[in-house]
DNA sequence: GTGGTCTAGACCACT
DNA sequence: GTGGTCTAGACCACA
């Protein structure tokens, strides 16, 4: 799987990191067990330090979708606490869906694109 | 309108403050013209420092949600650029919706979700 | 002659009404002698407040554009101090240029772009 | 490179640094990739405060002359938008040439400074 | 009275 | 050690 830091983004490298991996999980390019690379490994390869890639990894336990194993390293773990994913979820789309309504963007076309995603999301998972 | 700070959250007040008068303008609350209040103001009464509430205005001009007149303040003027909220959309829901996926949230329940919200933006614009 | 405040500018109005009069000069609109509209016609005009007409004609005053006359107002009255006004165009000229050669520009179209400039300046004062 | 404050100057601190490392990278004395000074370090060098500093970078951020990288700090990278810099020049020196036209400089006069000024950028630049 | 600018000091997140 | 955030107080330009 790909992942890449973009240097100039305003969000911070751990989130960036944080955050493809999650999207690598929803694809099933993760699957539950699975190891992700060693802290230093990852490091390496996105040419990020490791105290970043910790940090990731920590969030990433801290958050349910990891846990954190002495011989395996950082393996995915999902803590299901869907109630929890729910509340995260809508105060976040709330927000989104606002910005967008404000520019132009209709009730619509946002169906439209969470069907694209949820489309993408299951082809790649195949 | 009611602006209000959480002040426990981890969110920054002034992105708070942004995300809530963006909530007013897709709610029809604060309407294309309307000052918002002054600086000064909106920092006493909701409890912060006025370099704040300032920062939260710059942010929402350079986004392209109010422009700063010299007589009337800050004033909401929306500069539609579709394509560009579109894309930022997009961004912002494929994390949104990896998250809750890997959660076990499915396809439907986020099309009733995305369903409820404009319900809610379009009942209270009225 | 056209007078016209942008209200959304981040120039100050004094300032949009100065270079506007200036503009006004150079191009032989208004010629030595010439009364400019007393400060509140002037405002009212422009939908802006007495004091800032008269801020923008003070202004022109000390920079030797006009003289303020009991009974004619505001006089066109060009005090020439070309050493004074060589040295202010090429401290101006600096920065703009050097802004425009970091975005691409080339030597030749700032060339052409003063012959353009001039050229509207004596088209329109015939 | 020379980045002086003149404390005695109307032109606003921020103003001041901006203008003067725009003008360093016309000139070549930054060059694409480089890094600035932190805030702190160039704070303490030309001695003002560091959120003046902060905000001259942010203003060169938003103008398309830097970037912020979190690794680098501020690095030169030019977000190149030739028709908005040509746009922005035509309006500045509209202003600056009808000044000096009232004033009494002759359009060879104008042609001669840029020329200079051009020579100038180019000289040091080598 | 308003925003803009500048200073200053403090804490935190990030690298 | 770096920038980001927040607070605070002061002065000025502008309207």
């Amino acid at each position: 799987m790909f992942i890449e830091i973009d240097f100039n983004s305003e969000e911070a490298f751990y989130i960036q990191l944080r955050n493809q991996i999650i999207i690598g999980i929803a694809m099933n390019q993760y699957q539950e067990g699975d190891s992700l690379p060693s802290v230093r490994q990852l490091a390496d390869r996105v040419g990020i330090n490791m105290h970043t890639v910790n940090k990731a990894y920590s969030v990433l336990k801290q958050e349910g979708f990891i846990r954190l194993d002495r011989r395996k390293g950082a393996v995915i773990a999902l803590d299901v606490d869907k109630l929890q994913a729910v509340k995260e979820l809508q105060t976040n789309l709330r927000v989104d869906l606002a910005r967008a309504v404000c520019k132009g963007v209709s009730e619509e076309e946002v169906h439209q694109m969470v069907r694209g995603i949820f489309e993408d999301m299951e082809k790649r998972g195949q």
